[in-house]
DNA sequence: CATGAATGAGTATTCATTCAT
DNA sequence: AATGAATGAATACTCATTCAT
């Protein structure tokens, strides 16, 4: 009825939300007609703009993967020490992650969207590299291991924003500080 | 083929055993028959056992959540330390989840069992409630937010000792000395 | 192969005909499948039309009762004699059913469309509790039994019209004559 | 649990009772194993009585074409005149139907069951044609029409026993009167 | 460009039947 | 002789996708 008032690629970030939205909430198991009702349009019209369900989804995490890349790069991480940089990163992530709920489902993507593109992962382990090599991170765990908590602490901590039981800046703080400093009261020196 | 040799439970434990693999490797989308097969009986036996979909997703939560309690009682937490109590129970649950692999899909599983039993949870709380009272904990971060920074660690290490990224013992050791003390190195005193 | 050229509503009648007839024909124990192939359709798109097979069956057993409820107003039943009334309601029921195929399939259809419409017998029964009033039926079979022979003489008569035992005409005719006067030869006066 | 201390041919006369309720009250979609619940055996049970689906079906078309063959032939029909003949043909049909349920799935049943045994009819037939023969029954009408009406009758007012909306000995008496003389009043002389 | 209708290839589930015990 | 467990072949229904309009 409503013919295409809207600007064509409206449509398909409509589309994205809207995967990003049902695929968050009712897993990988919501078909491509859930999908579109919720973005407003028909299966039929979401085929033209997303050939199939693997282009959907690739564009998906494409898309997130972007966006995260701009914040990540906007913060700056190499100019600022680990700590801070930890900070930053953790903000930048959850922010984007949280809009495009998308990273949480990293691990069922298509074969080619799942490993996250290296070049945006780099920075985040430079991080890492950097905070051992200078000393301010912990060397009885692995560099290696300690991204990797670093990042099951995000991806556990995104859906419990999404569905709203932790808020969006609590939660950044929270990583934050137990990433850094643990959940052990310090001794007041 | 073999006819009903295997012994009455067995069948419908190596099903739960083969939904939990099955599941945890091609997430939700993965199909009866697939588990069926990985189970090696055919997709009618499946239903047998297990009326439909949502039972056997029932029956594998319950089971795994059956097993955690176990593991859990056996680990009296309530008789030693914070700290202690901690590591305690990270072995516990990695243990039990990457026997059952069915935790990390907690937030798919149906209606009913989606929620974790809070007999189960309750001990656990208990031990951060704990924590913070005794001074133990720091106090700054609230002990809800505590709690769930530490499940979501959990159900991010659980995917990665699964798929092999990192060992059991690795993980449980890492995970409790990062949630205790921080990734930051501690001045030596 | 040809895609949708078929107007709206033909379809959904060609299969509610072919559903008629298959089940007519093979008993309800046929399957959506062969119904869909003898509507010319595949199975995905009878279930677009009918959800399901109950849905297919009570809009199989609406159409059939709207149909006759059509033919039997139009009879005008209450204008005339008993005699002629009994005549024109089994023409006409005859006409609907062995069109529908349906009436014959009563006492298996979904629960609630099982009985029939009760605003569609009132005038039927109507015909007979007249023609007790006034003198011209039998008294010595409750209304209520000679309605349900009647029934019964049109229910039986029906399959061996749909299998060309009997015409239509002849057996309209037959059973007016029957249910009237009955099968003995009459004292000619 | 409870090993056979029934005789052997019970548990077959069990099947079959069992098998013509739940065909008549659930109708030709009834499964197996419906069938074997109600005779108070397992599915596996009924497989060793009756083969497959189909021998189960014959045997019940058998068993009750013998029992209604039986009372036929105890009603001694050549030795009446036509009238009585009826009244007691009606009577041992729906006795017999009654009893086994079977005939109004006449139109359902196998292949080669389907048709009634020619010898049963046979009969039956005969009584018909003689009425015609004798000239006590009308002649506009063929006889064959005549034994179809008769027989959609009895198909008809069996259900109707079966599910308590008529008696056994009403349903008898009226179709035998109706079929006899019509449902019109007759003038008295 | 968007849609309603249609479909082929699935998916979960059921059924009649078989076998080892 | 009877059963519980198992299964292959169906069956009803769904889904991602395509096309004519």
């Amino acid at each position: 009825m409503t013919r295409s008032t809207v600007p064509r690629d409206h449509v398909r970030a409509r589309i994205l939300d809207a995967a990003a939205s049902v695929l968050a909430e009712h897993g990988e198991r919501a078909g491509m007609t859930d999908i579109a009702r919720a973005a407003g349009v028909t299966a039929a019209t979401l085929h033209r703009h997303f050939p199939d369900r693997e282009a959907l989804l690739r564009s998906l995490y494409e898309t997130a993967f972007a966006d995260l890349g701009e914040r990540l790069a906007a913060a700056r991480l190499d100019t600022v020490p680990t700590e801070e940089a930890i900070a930053r990163m953790t903000r930048a992530t959850i922010a984007a992650i949280s809009r495009y709920r998308a990273l949480g489902l990293l691990d069922q993507g298509p074969e080619d969207a799942r490993r996250v593109d290296p070049r945006l992962v780099a920075p985040l382990r430079e991080v890492f590299e950097r905070g051992a090599a200078d000393g301010s991170l912990r060397r009885d765990l692995p560099v290696h291991t300690l991204a990797e908590l670093y990042f099951s602490l995000l991806e556990g901590v995104v859906p419990r924003v999404v569905r709203h039981r932790m808020g969006v800046e609590e939660a950044g703080t929270a990583v934050t500080a137990l990433f850094l400093t643990g959940a052990l009261a310090r001794p007041t020196p």
